[in-house]
DNA sequence: GTGAAAGCGCTAACAT
DNA sequence: ATGTTAGCGCTTTCAC
């Protein structure tokens, strides 16, 4: 084909106003050049970032995003789950998925479409790639600066995922080793206010009250006004680690301690072993995609005693 | 049909592990039931309150929403446009347009595909329907606040929008009304680090110094960075307001006072008049889907005299 | 009521 | 090198 020609054609499409219909393309290629990502929720500030990297590295390997949010309903996901296979999207990103999906995922699997869950697994996402982020030595790192601070018993905030999350077994680990006590509160965010507060003053009344806070990110305003609201200060009568802090509040300089990852990354890694298994090379089981740092601010300072058993 | 013979049918199809092909269903209905929508980027944890909202009533409306960002290139911007174009979404969200679109909205307003612009428009989004949220009032109670604490200059940090934006409209309007002096900088947040510390000790050299600041959810964090490395305390030395603050944030209780509104709302308010442009009701040229707020907090404190002229 | 056929816009495999 | 055709999986129409 002579290169005029070609341009003469391209010149007459243009003129007639034609444009190429890739949905019908699709239909006849059997493939919809389309992702699905489904998100528990979106709140998260550090899931921008993810979507930045996810988003960009779709379009850089010409897919489409369809993104879909449960609203931290389960049910809610199950079905997004399913509409977007009916949509026959040519992959799936589970994004940190629910507790248990039960078979939602099993369609995809069947029909060979590949999918992936980022961050974690659970029951009915148990058998997809995974591509996480790797805790240990951040979490390793921040307890050993506890310890060092001579802090003996932390408490965890995090939200209701029923099979020990990783955080939570990374955490206990580290404790075991350095011999502090690590106590977990699994809780939504959204829990009627005070909740969190309560939770806080229960622990503290306890023998071994934690000295330290470790807060995901969805726990971290509950928590932080929690404390405010007891009237604690920061370092000064208790410290506090939060996890997953975004690139916007890197830059903002936020004053706690973090645990942290750069979520671009991790969304670029995972667009991009969907590319390449969408090409016939299927990922590894488990591919770490970035590791957590561990950032010291000057939320954590020398464990102070709480004054126990009040009465 | 009887209620019996569609339940048998039913299992049937399960029991053969049929899904319906939604693609081939909307190549026959001339439709995708796909929703686009472009951002200019994401970074802005407001973003995530807009995305939970508009992709809630999307799918409430039984649309897919895919997603794109331009990484703050318009070039990409545009591509990512065409992109949708072919891809024969249903309807368009221009988030944020950037100034100048050029004709890559045409094509949808020629093929009759509903296109909305959110928070602004500029040349080449101009014809589209704009959802809007209301500055006027927070921003004049924002500016009477700080007359009332002895301000008379302000200085406005903005990203890059070149026709003079609304925000700064207001700004100015409300300046004049209460003789105060309003200048803007309309920088990139992603510029060099030192770039907004040495605008902002240029601005204090003047004359007419600031003794306030507004800034944008963007420019904050380097504004806040160039605050600290220039030692100046807030409200001590100069009072700051901050726009866009997100539900996250909100909780979260950050110090500085806000201008910001419900982003959840305005996305549901989006996807519900985009729903109602595809069945037959075109949206008013300009939709109100929320006011701004005016919060104030410990940010804002009496006007404080700079040493100018330090020679 | 049930069944057959046309066609949405494209691509791949043919035949000329 | 160019033209023709079948068919992706559905819905709609029209005939039975």
């Amino acid at each position: 084909v002579s290169p005029h020609l070609v341009e003469r054609i391209r010149s007459a499409a243009v003129g007639l106003g034609y444009t190429p219909n890739e949905a019908a393309r699709n239909l006849r290629l059997l493939r919809t050049m389309t992702l699905g990502a489904v998100f528990d929720r979106f709140e998260e500030p550090m899931f921008m970032d993810l979507l930045e990297g996810l988003s960009s590295a779709c379009q850089k390997h010409g897919y489409s995003l369809a993104i879909t949010t449960a609203r931290g309903d389960q049910q809610v996901y199950e079905a997004q789950l399913q509409r977007l296979f009916e949509r026959r999207v040519d992959g799936l990103f589970v994004v940190g998925p629910p507790d248990d999906l039960g078979d939602s995922v099993a369609p995809f699997l069947d029909a060979g479409i590949p999918a992936l869950a980022l961050f974690w697994r659970g029951r009915g996402s148990d058998r997809l790639p995974l591509v996480r982020v790797h805790h240990e030595e951040a979490i390793r790192a921040a307890m050993t600066r506890l310890a060092a601070e001579g802090h003996r018993s932390v408490l965890y905030f995090t939200r209701p995922i029923r099979p020990r999350n990783i955080r939570d077994l990374v955490l206990r680990q580290a404790g075991t080793e350095l011999n502090m006590k690590v106590a977990t509160e699994s809780i939504s965010f959204d829990r009627p206010d005070g909740t969190h507060r309560q939770l806080i003053e229960e622990h503290l009344r306890r023998a071994d009250a934690p000295t330290a806070l470790f807060a995901d990110a969805n726990s971290l305003p509950p928590v932080a006004q929690a404390l405010r609201e007891l009237g604690l200060q920061v370092p000064g009568d208790i410290s506090v680690v939060t996890f997953d802090e975004s690139q916007w509040h890197k830059r903002l300089g936020l004053p706690w301690s973090t645990i942290c990852f750069d979520g671009q990354e991790v969304g670029r890694t995972a667009g991009r072993l969907m590319a390449e298994s969408l090409a016939g090379n299927p990922p590894p089981d488990i591919t770490s995609a970035a590791e957590y740092q561990w950032i010291e601010r000057g939320s954590v300072g020398p464990a102070h005693e709480h004054n126990n058993r009040q009465q």
